[in-house]
RNA sequence: GGAGAGGUAGCGAAGUGGUCAAACGCAUCUGACUGUAAAUCAGACGGCUUACGCCUUCGAAGGUUCAAAUCCUUCCCUCUCCA
């Protein structure tokens, strides 16, 4: 019983309330626990898969997962206060993305201890009197109390009334699926909140709460997000998602490893942070594809930025001229989106042939065979002419 | 319906007639160093040009002016207070 306690706690924020949670677990039966998934975007990253390991690990401890895609929710579109006008989605993106997010979520969950729904079957069937009826269970000075409604509030930035029925909607499905335990990160905090009073407004037992901390991404300040362009994602090739691992900082491998792993932290105190940060880069590579992917990435990552060597496997780029203009051939090869930036990478001294630096911005370059194109650490390009 | 505040580059945020291609911070990119694409330090960060320079940007469209992010008009959007 402490060590299931001791393993459900670990990386998370809050139990609410823990003396609930401790009660359901010790009723000794696999708990309902219920997740919410918005498809409004297909990928998902690290960000998300803390989440998704603290289920893995309830799944293993017996519990039953509901993996409940919120396709009704997502044409709502929980308020994020970051982009108020959100195109709305259509039906069939909807679908296609909640099947992409189902397979990449499956590199993690145990697919057959988990049960899939659709908040739409239930959603959709409410008659505008029923949406009236639930919105009178809750009050707009309640609503203010959530965090970043009330910060854009104070803030003076828009809010707009459908956004209030994101958590209405959302604790609803909870009363629907008569969950035991919701998890969901901090940011959920407030909208499962809501579905443990709605619960109680329809006799049931409310749901405990367990909130996880929201990932910081590769910049380590903020939360990691595909449109801040600090995620690092469960599908990306395995060289990027060894090598922006060893991108983040030493602090922040630590609550890597705290959240998307099973490795004692004192354990990694102990090591090298060079090498702790290799063993999770590999972990994370494994994870997502295998052992010898893994194993991959990693020669490769040390030949590269520790003995200066070239990847293994680089793109070519066929080009008809025999000939080529240093600058025009960094647009060809899109390492630069302007000639102006062209330029600037030669003058800064990021741009090699062959290994030998250009500083001759009217540089031509016979390609007739075939040459090596580098620009900065990581970007590699084999370029034959003719 | 009335009164007022505001919309600036990827984000945050200065700037209220010329010295503004627009301070500063974050992110990003490049270099140096290293234990890594960590940390730290240095530089760059609208486009075109070898360059003097030219062109396009400050919610949108017009206008005033030798000159506008800055002034005027209309429109769109957001917020606050009152009703």
């Amino acid at each position: 019983m402490n060590e299931q306690l001791a393993i459900i706690k670990r990386g998370t924020v809050e139990l609410i309330p823990e003396a609930e949670l401790i009660k359901k677990l010790q009723a000794k039966r696999p708990l309902r626990i219920k997740f919410g998934a918005d498809p409004s975007a297909p990928d998902i990253h690290l960000g998300h898969t803390v989440v998704l390991n603290k289920l893995r690990q309830l799944q293993e401890l017996g519990h039953e997962v509901i993996f409940l895609i919120g396709d009704f929710t997502a044409m709502i579109g929980d308020p994020t206060g970051k982009s108020e006008t959100r195109k709305p989605l259509t039906r069939e993106q909807i679908a296609q993305n909640a099947k992409t997010y189902q397979e990449q979520a499956f590199k993690i969950l145990d697919k057959k201890k988990t049960k899939i729904v659709y908040n739409s079957h239930w959603l959709s069937q409410l008659k505008a009197a029923d949406i009236v009826a639930l919105a009178a269970k809750h009050t707009v000075a309640r609503m203010l109390e959530r965090d970043d409604f009330a910060k854009r509030y104070k803030s003076e930035t828009a809010i707009s009334i459908h956004e209030f029925l994101y958590p209405l909607f959302q604790g609803y499905d909870s009363v629907e699926l008569k969950a035991d335990v919701e998890v969901g990160g901090t940011d959920q905090k407030f909208n499962m909140l809501v579905g443990r009073e709605l619960q109680r407004e329809w006799g049931q037992e409310p749901q405990a709460i367990i909130t996880l901390p929201l990932l910081e991404g590769t910049d380590g300040v903020q939360k990691m997000s595909k449109s801040l362009n600090n995620y690092i994602g469960v599908t990306e090739p395995p060289a990027e998602i060894f090598g922006k691992t060893m991108s983040i900082s030493d602090l922040l491998m630590l609550k890597y490893y705290e959240l998307l792993t099973d490795i004692s932290l004192d354990e990694v105190k102990l090591m090298h942070p060079k090498e702790a940060k290799m063993r999770l880069a590999s972990i994370l590579v494994e994870r997502f594809y295998n052992q010898e992917t893994a194993r991959q990435a990693k020669d490769e990552f040390e030949s590269i930025f520790k003995e200066g060597k070239t990847p293994d496997q680089i793109d070519k780029l066929k080009l008809r001229e025999t000939k080529i203009n240093i600058i025009d051939l960094l647009l060809s090869a899109q390492f630069a989106s302007s000639r102006s930036e062209a330029k600037r990478l030669i003058q800064q001294g990021g741009v090699s042939v062959d290994e030998e630096a250009i500083s001759d911005e009217k540089c031509n370059l016979e390609i007739s065979v075939e040459r090596l194109l580098r620009v900065g650490k990581r970007k590699f390009l084999r370029i034959i002419g003719g």
